[in-house]
DNA sequence: GCATTGATTTTTGCATTCAAAATGCTACCG
DNA sequence: CGGTAGCATTTTGAATGCAAAAATCAATGC
């Protein structure tokens, strides 16, 4: 084995970095839904060339992130109330398969670990801190669903997820609807601990359902975001 | 109204076409799994030039259908046993979804056109007809899916359905299992007739096992395709 | 005879270039 | 004054070219 081996000390794929950033930008709202996204304009802030940026494109307009308009460039995908109602029915199916099988397969130390992240959103709750809360959230949800081991259940949920980040819908995250939030949350916790999967599948479904009411309260008040 | 309005007279995008053809090389076998994929090759055989060829290869990696190894160039995705196990749970979920909410939402009109290819189907299968059967089946569970109305959900489950469809498992048909389905077919057209939910996503899903179980008879039996 | 090393060839990744479509502007006409 | 036609500019789509990495093959040493 004189070969490096599968550690890869190669330089990374300047595609994949791209994409990446295209992502980032989106989330954290430097390209907001609806606005155009001029190549030469991602070119010079990223300073790359045209090529690997519309391969990025293509990949991230595959993933519903944007719209190609052929000849006219690309824009961020805007979230509509009736893309969202499609969106979380979908989810739901999804978390509800993913709590089932995340219950049978979880490990105890896994739980643990859920339990920790729940505990500190909890204390960034009690302060107030909201994004710090949605940073853990986030970490829980995807948790849940790394502990069914199953990559391709994995990677759609992540990508309707990332979709659902695009509304930045924790700008209408109400006191009520937080407390309502952090009740359904220990509530996961319950469940999960008890390993009952029927139970977890309810309360993440019930979950959701009020998560979407946000999100569609959020674009209704015209924040597309 | 002087421009020419919606209707698209432009010239198609040759991307597009390109993804179509790519995916069509694979469901026809004419690219298997595991087979390096040299874009010079495809280029050649599709008189077009790498640009546009190397943003479709990308779009197919991140649909899963080939994988791409950086510097290495892409290969035909190899579907594994463990794979199939992660896929079909996945796409219980969503045909369970979609069971339940075509029976709230189909047309009676709908459910006819659903009844016209299951019994196109089933003469294909009394006459023994693999492939005609196959093609029937295929648009009768898109057509489920379909009615719907959730275009995320529809493209979701297409994803899916494609990259089981690169196992041809249709090779490893036996004549019981043929039977079998044929059977599980009447009940999901009595289900939906019945726009009986819980009793379609039911047999749905039994179907999928079934189906699952021979797709992974075909990949342990060394054909990976 | 076999393995290893080095040069050659091929293939990939990206930048650049060229052509076509769309956009914006100006001038002209009603 | 408003609208349209024509031209210039900008932007996208695709082909080509160039550099780096990988694969291939030959020669050398053991």
């Amino acid at each position: 084995m004189t070969q490096a081996a599968e550690i890869s000390t190669a330089p990374p794929p300047r595609h994949d970095e791209i994409l990446i950033a295209i992502r980032e930008m989106i989330f954290t709202g430097e390209l907001i839904g609806g606005q155009r996204v001029p190549e030469k304009m991602i070119c010079q802030q990223l300073s790359i060339s045209r090529t690997p940026l519309r391969e990025a494109l293509k990949v991230l307009a595959s993933e519903g992130l944007l719209e190609l308009l052929p000849n006219r460039g690309a824009r961020i995908a805007r979230l509509t109330a009736s893309l969202v109602d499609e969106m979380f029915p979908v989810m739901g199916a999804l978390e509800g398969l993913a709590g089932k099988i995340a219950c049978q397969r979880i490990s105890d130390d896994g739980i643990d670990e859920i339990r920790a992240l729940h505990y500190q959103m909890a204390a960034h709750y009690k302060r107030g801190e909201l994004g710090e809360y949605f940073g853990l959230n986030q970490q829980i949800h995807e948790k849940i669903i790394a502990a069914t081991g199953n990559a391709t259940l994995a990677g759609m949920y992540t990508s309707l997820a990332a979709r659902i980040r695009m509304a930045r819908y924790r700008a209408n995250f109400s006191q009520p609807r937080w407390d309502q939030a952090m009740a359904e949350h220990d509530e996961i916790l319950s469940a999960l601990t008890e390993r009952d999967g029927p139970r977890l599948t309810g309360v993440l479904s019930k979950h959701l359902k009020n998560t979407c009411e946000t999100v569609k309260a959020v674009i209704a008040g015209g924040e597309t975001g």
